[in-house]
This record gives structure tokens, sequence and C-alpha cells, in this order.
DNA sequence: CTTACGACGTA
DNA sequence: CGTACGTCGTAAGC
């Protein structure tokens, strides 16, 4: 039987819209789209479990309907619609055209009113009849044949209203619910009913009187206070049942008929108008659950590129790779692709002229084996891969290095987009090639098993296609050189890095281990005898109970879910009650964290008694690398205790010492440079403690009358400036008021005036440009410099006051690392890279090669760029990287 | 079981 | 009401 499915756009779009965080779903350009997802996310459901044959969406026109020349308050109560909301409503009828569903309008008539009228048609017509609203008047359309599909709540719960479930939820047939919701009233329509008289006292009259006209009939005879006001009210009641009842003969120049739903789509437009929302994931549900019609493998593989797969004899495989890989080709490595356990299932390459090889690992003929080994470690044969590092560690596994990396989408989109969160290639292909991929899993397996060489060799020559469309991008971007001469040579010496990893004192990490628990146990137990009783320490839930109703302590800065139990807000409460409780809790958070940092520190040691960091080269939006499982780049280093987690890292068997060399102030150093500030340019030149001096000139004495307190105001001023720090969060972080940083600050600018011009300078550029850009030309760009939101715009100038500053730093220390790496190999030193630290380096010494490693450090490091100051460096050296410290 | 949030470590 | 990250535990959602 033929079913039509009927969706009230505005009142569904309208739920959605306040079921899902507006804030949360946004296009890169600003435009609003939480109701159009929740509406399309909604539809797709839909679509899906409710199979209808027939599709349509009827649309309210204006508030002004016969409703309200009846009654002037019909609806008089409901708010505006928000602006955010009202935007986003041609962009829902953009998404339905998309997929071809009809949507009605009638200038007068309510969307209900369509609704209403289609389901009489489509009952005529012996259809069965799903109606998808947030109304309740709806309900009365419920029968045999025609369900109500009410959003519980959310979108994506919806309840089926049938006519047994109308009964029971209201007492009544669906073609009474109007007389009850006449009598009851309808707040949100602005429609007064009787007042004490609800849905139990209406459903009884019915019940005994037959209909709402009987009961006007009679009453006179209705008992009780209720009977009294029903009487008082009458008037009202059948004004709201004549608003109520829904208009079902409307002409709408359509038959249920000719609203026929297909998935023969336009699949160009789809990509359009989901390529302009960003919906990835949607547009991928979309596919998947509604294909065709059909399954998922058979619309992918209707998407997929025509490719003549290879079955080279045994053999054959070098043959295979001299006839087809002068050009460029993609290469997709199946297997395991992170810095531990890597290793090499198969092996996909294909040609931009649609031939591809797929390879086995496990069964490889030896002469196969070399060919293939010599082609990938040929520079000279160029190869496109996505996300190369992982790849590139499985096929070194495997004993095939790689030279010849002459493209990486992943990093080629990064520097396209720095602030995009994933770059995943199934989605990339979607945006850029507008085609679809057999989706890989997170762990890097096959979704389908049986199909891993067509997904692979798609997925190889995704890689190729989409470096052709991002190519002619990067180029008038400015970044190819970045890509070229920056971004993949950094590749191979992160490959490395990772490969080689750093030497762990177990014994040392088992030590601070029991240290740590032993004084956490103490904490803990100090903190509950001063409030005589056990709470969970780590839970803000638990701790705002006793600090703020038990201990009556004054209330802290609020947050999303309560109040504050930061490390801050506590030391000041200490600060004002001296509550012991405070100091054991404090002791405890710290020493907790520090045992917790042990903990993960001792899960990732490997068997070869290292701990391999996987540095991560497309995260951080402004250039910086960011390092995971485990993180080595936020390891202790402020606290006493904290710095002993530092004498777990040490030198490896078989090498003298460890070396590391960080540069001092290199943001300061940046600004200097970018901002020509004489004085500022003057006091690096000068070869003082760095902030004393600043000290001096902002205070204007001599660098010996500055004490600790006026070099820490200045201090406090340096490290913020490059945040966008305000007076506010000055005076907070030196206790002063806001004032009086506020003084400091203008006093800071009239010694600096070019710091200041440079800072005012760098907003106002990327207002105009929309981006911000590095020394070495790294872009970010940042459209909410624009935003009419206050807070996200001055949000958006932070970071593009700290962008060129934090990412110039970033691109040098890139810069040296390069320099490094490549000394180490032209002298032919057994030194090696181990870590990088946003500022800093840590390498592994060989026995004998101190001075030398120290000297190319500082050399390499000192040359990265040639700024107006120089760029100071200081190394040290040690058998930990505590001891290494300087 | 997954997700969001608070808290906190680094530069 | 200072930028950039990653990780942990709890609590709340599914």
């Amino acid at each position: 039987m033929d079913r039509l499915l009927l969706i009230d756009g505005h009142s569904v779009a309208y739920r959605a819209f306040f079921a899902l965080p507006v804030e949360n779903f946004a296009t890169t350009t600003g435009q609003h789209t939480n109701a159009v997802f929740g509406f399309t996310s909604m539809l797709i459901n839909v679509l899906r479990d409710e199979q209808p044959t027939h599709v349509a969406v009827a649309f309210d026109v204006s508030r002004q309907t016969f409703r309200t020349a009846e009654y002037d308050q019909y609806k008089a109560n409901r708010a505006k619609s928000p602006d955010e909301f009202k935007s986003q409503v041609p962009l829902i009828k953009e998404v339905l055209d998309a997929l071809g569903i009809r949507t009605f309008e009638k200038e007068g008539f309510e969307a209900d009113d369509i609704i209403g009228t289609l389901t009489r048609d489509a009952e005529a017509a012996d259809m069965e009849v799903l109606i998808c609203t947030g109304d309740r008047d709806a309900l009365q359309l419920v029968t045999e044949r025609t369900t109500v599909l009410y959003p519980k709540r959310g979108v994506s719960d919806l309840a089926r209203m049938t006519p047994a479930a109308v009964e029971e939820k209201y007492g009544v047939v669906p073609e009474q619910y109007p007389d009850i919701a006449a009598m009851v009233g309808e707040t949100s329509d602005n429609l007064p009913g009787v007042p004490g008289v609800g849905p139990k006292t209406a459903a009884k009259w019915l019940a005994t009187y037959g209909s709402l006209g009987e009961i006007v009939d009679q009453v006179a005879d209705i008992p009780g206070k209720a009977g009294q006001s029903l009487r008082d009210h009458l008037d009202d009641v059948l004004r709201n049942r004549r608003i109520n009842a829904l208009v079902r003969d409307l002409d709408l120049g359509a038959e249920p008929a000719e609203l026929a739903f297909s998935t023969e789509w336009d699949r160009e437009a789809i990509h359009r108008v989901f390529d302009a929302l960003e919906f990835a994931a949607l547009r991928e549900r979309l596919f998947s659950y509604l294909g065709g019609g059909a399954s998922t493998e058979e619309s992918a593989a209707s998407a997929a590129v025509d490719i003549v797969l290879a079955e080279p004899e045994a053999g054959q495989v070098g043959a295979w790779l001299d006839e087809h890989t002068a050009e460029a080709v993609g290469v997709e490595v199946v297997g395991v692709t992170s810095t531990v356990g890597a290793r090499v299932d198969s092996l996909a390459v294909a040609t931009a002229d649609g031939h591809a090889l797929w390879i086995d690992a496990a069964e490889l003929d030896p002469a196969d084996d070399a060919a293939l080994a010599s082609w990938l470690a040929d520079a000279s044969r160029p190869k496109v891969l996505h996300d190369a590092k992982g790849q590139l560690h499985a096929l070194a596994a495997q004993g095939w290095p790689v030279a010849g990396v002459t493209a990486d989408t992943a990093i080629a989109t990064y520097l396209l987009r720095p602030d995009q969160r994933a770059y995943d290639l199934a989605d990339l292909t979607m945006r850029y090639l507008k085609r679809e991929l057999v989706d890989v899993d997170s762990s890097g397996q096959l979704t389908f098993e049986d199909e891993t060489d067509q997904t692979a060799v798609q997925r190889a020559r995704a890689a190729l296609d989409l470096w052709a469309v991002l190519e002619p991008d990067l180029e008038s971007a400015e970044a190819l050189t970045l890509l070229h001469d920056l971004e993949l040579p950094l590749v191979d010496v992160l490959l490395a890095m990772e490969d080689v990893g750093i030497a762990i004192d177990t014994e040392h990490l088992d030590a601070l281990h029991a240290e740590f628990t032993t004084r956490m146990t103490e904490a803990a137990q100090q903190a509950f005898d001063a409030i005589g009783r056990e709470v969970n320490l780590g839970s803000p839930k638990q701790l705002q109970e006793v600090l703020f109703d038990q201990l009556g302590l004054p209330k802290t800065k609020k947050t999303k879910t309560g109040y504050t139990t930061d490390a801050d807000a506590l030391q000041s409460l200490f600060a004002k009650s001296e509550h012991p409780f405070l100091a054991h809790l404090l002791a405890h958070r710290d020493v907790t964290r520090l045992r917790q940092t042990v903990e993960g520190l001792q899960k990732t040691v490997q068997a070869d008694g290292r701990i391999h960091t996987t540095f991560a080269q497309t995260i951080a939006a402004t250039g910086r690398l960011s390092s995971f499982d485990p993180n080595l780049q936020n390891i202790p280093i402020r606290t006493e205790s904290g710095r002993r987690i530092r004498e777990a890292f040490c030198v490896g068997d078989g090498y003298e010492t460890l070396l590391t060399a960080d540069y001092s102030q290199i943001e300061m150093r940046i600004m200097a440079h970018l901002s020509e500030d004489a004085e500022l340019i003057e006091a690096f030149k000068s070869g003082r403690d760095f902030h004393t001096v600043m000290a001096a000139k902002v205070f204007d004495r001599e660098p010996d009358d500055i004490d600790g307190g006026l070099r820490a105001r200045i201090k406090a001023m340096n490290y913020g400036l490059a945040y966008g720090l305000s007076s506010f969060g000055l005076g907070q972080q030196l206790g002063i008021k806001p004032g009086e940083a506020q003084v400091l600050m203008d006093d800071y600018f009239a010694t600096f005036g070019g710091v200041r011009d440079y800072l005012f300078g760098v907003v106002d550029e990327a207002r105009q440009t929309g981006y911000t850009a590095t020394m070495l030309g790294r872009r970010r760009y940042l459209p909410d410099l624009q935003s009419d939101n206050r807070q996200r715009r001055e949000i958006a100038e932070r970071m593009a006051l700290n962008a060129p500053i934090q990412g110039s730093a970033a691109d040098l220390i890139k810069v040296a690392m390069l320099g490094v790496q490549r000394g180490l190999r032209e002298q032919q030193l057994t030194s090696r890279l181990l870590l990088q630290v946003h500022d800093e380096l840590v390498l592994e010494v060989s026995a004998g090669e101190r001075d030398a490693v120290e000297e190319l450090v500082r050399e390499q490091m000192g040359a990265a760029a040639d700024l107006s100051v120089p760029l100071d460096v200081s190394v040290g050296t040690g058998r930990t990287w505590h001891d290494a410290a300087h």
C-alpha cells in the first residue's frame, strides 16, 4: 500500500532549533545550521524507518491566518522567532528541493491545514498517512490509516500516535481531541481554557455527555464548581473549538499521488547543498541508509571510479611498476599504522589514468618484494599519500623505507584549513571530489574485509585525485613551499623521532608511584578528618556540597554546572577561611595528578624500555605540533615533585647523555622582530635579564633599581601580551585591581608603542584579508572576526593576535629540526632527536659527540630565521631530562 | 557504552 | 574577561 509522509516543516524545525545548541552548529561562514541539521536528521531517520512511498512538507507562510482574524490574540504570546532560526528555513527548503521533496504553503492558512487536506485526499485514495509534527492539533487527524509521529524530546525520539495511543493518553478518541483541547485550552497558542478544568475533567464530561455539542446543550445541568466555570467560559470554549478545527478542503493544486518519493536523486545537487551546510556526517547517513534504496556497497560502487586492477603474475610487480609509475601515483597502506606495532597487511598503488596494483604483503614473491622495496625507496618515483606518517611507519616496519613522497593530502588540507578538526579521507573525497569512499573504522580496519583490495585502491586513487584538486588551492594560498620545504621533510624527522622513542627508568617511575600513592592516601585521610566524613575528592559535584552546603564557604565563580572548585578558587577560599580541608584537598589534588601522570607513563612503556609518543602534525591551528599516546609535551616541570617525573626520562643504553636545547623568550623575540619596536629590540640586545630590562624601561629606572615586584609585573605583561591579555586578566593574575592593571598596561604601551601598533595592526589586517599569516606564510582563517556576536568576535581577535606569533615560533623550530637532522646526517653523527616541546628539543647524544651536537644544535636553532634580534639558545646535558635542564 | 565537562599539566 | 594543546575521572546521556 502507498504510504504518504507529511511533515509540518516549521514545527519540526523549531523543535530542532531548541533541541540542538545553536552555537555548536554553524558553517565556517557563520551561518547557523542547528535547525537544518535537526530537521534533516529526523527526515533521514523517518525515511529510513518508515519507508514512505510519497512525501510532502508543509510550511506556515505568516502569522496572519483566518484564525487571527477570528481571534486576534491567537498565538499572540509567541515570541518573535529568533533571527538565527528564520535564516535557516530557506536552507531547509533547499535540502528538500535537493531531495526532490515537494513543499506546500498557503497564504492565510497554517501548515496543519495543508496537512489536514492532504490527509483527507490520501485516505480517499486508499493511502496510509504518517504525519510528523510537534503540534498536537494534528491528533484530530489520527485514524486507523493515519498516524501522527510526535517528537517526545529532541528530534530523535518520535511517539507513534495511533487511535489507541491517543485514547490511552487523552482518554478520548482522536476526533474528540479538539473538544478536549477547546475546554482545557492551549497555552502555546494563547487559547485560554476553562479555569479548573484539565484533561481528566474534560474527558469525563465527554464520556458522560457524548460530545462537546451535547455538553453545550446540557451545560445548565453540569454540577459542581467546574460546571459553573464552564458556564462562565463557554464562549471561549466554542471559539477555541472553531480555531483548533483543521481545514481539510484547501485547494492545493496537487494530489497525493503526485508526491511520489524517489531516491533517483540529482547527486550533484545533494553534494552542493550538503557541502554548503558542511554536513559531512549527515550526507554519509543519507547515502548509507538510502543509497538508491539499495545497499551501501552498491551506492559506493556506483560513485567509485573505474579502475583496472592488475593481477600480476609472480615476479611481474617490478614490470608493472616500471610501466605505470613514471607520473605520480596514489599509495594506500592497509595494516597497523600506529607508532608502535606497525605492520603492513596490504598495499595499493593507483595511477591517474585508471590503473592500479594491489599487493597482499603476506603472499609476496621475493623478487616482487625486492622490486617493491626499491620502487618505494626511489625518490624519483613520486608518491601521494593521505596522512603518510603512520603508513610510512608500517612500510618501514616491513623493511620498506620510503622516499619520494611528493604530497600528503592530509597535511595539504591542514595548511588550507588549519582549524578543521579532522582530515578524514572519505570526508575530503566527498567535499572535493564529490564521490563516496567505503569507510575504514578508527582502528584502520576495513569495514568490509572482503573488499580490502577495492577499498584500498579507491583510497589510493582518491588521495591522488585529491592532490590534483588541492595543489592549485595551495598555490593560490602561497602554501606550496611550506608543504614541500617544511612540512613534508618534517614527516621523516618525526617518523624517526617516534620510532626511536625515549628511554624510561621504570624503577624510578615505580618508586614515584608508590610515594605518590602514600601521600595521596594521607592527604585524603586528613581531608576527611577535617570535615568528618568521606567524600569523593575527585568529584567537583561532591566537593561543591562540602564547600558550599556543609562548610558554608562563599560561592566561587560559576561554571555551567555549578561553582568552580579549581585550584585558584580553593586558594582564595583558603585565604579567607583557613579551613584545613582546603589545604588537604589542594595537596590531594596535586599528588593525585602527579600519580595519574606517572601511571599514564607506566602504561605506555614499550618492550624496548622506551616510550614512543606520536607527534600530530595537523591538529594545532597555529602550526604547532602536538603529542599524544602519551602526551610528552606536558610533563610537569614547575613543582619539585613534578620535576622528579622528569628524572624517569633518561639516556638509553649505548648513548652518553641527554641534551636539551631551548629558545629563550622565542615569542617575545618574534614580536620584537615583527613589530620593529626599537625599545624592545634594544632590550634583547642588551644581554641582561630580559624582564628586568623591560621593567627598567617601563618604569624609567636603572635595571639595578628594579625589585622583584616590578619585575614580576612586567614579566606577566610580557607573557600575556601575545595572548590578547585584558586588564582584568592581568589584574587577576597579579592580584591587583583591574584599574591598577590598566595603568600598568598603559605605561607598558607608552614605552613600547611599536608593539601596540603591531598587535592592533595584525588584527586589523586579518579583518581585511580574512586570515593571519606567520613568518613562513602559514595562514589561519578567522571568519569570526566579522561576527556580530561580541564574544565570538573578541575570541577571534585574540586568536588573530596570537596566531602569527605562536605560529612563527612553530615555523622556526620546525626549520631548526630539519637543520639539526640534516646536520646529524651530514656530519655522520649517531646522536638523535627524541622530542620537541614547542620551544625545546631533546636529543640523545652518542659518546664523544657532545660538543659537536651542542654546536650543531646551537647553530641550527640560532639560524632558523634571520631576525632583528638574536635567537638565544640555551643548552644543557645530563643523564635524565631533569638533569639536562638548565 | 559514549559523551561532556571540570580540572590541570605543558609551551 | 589570555593563546595552543591532551588526558584523566566523574557524571550524565544513551
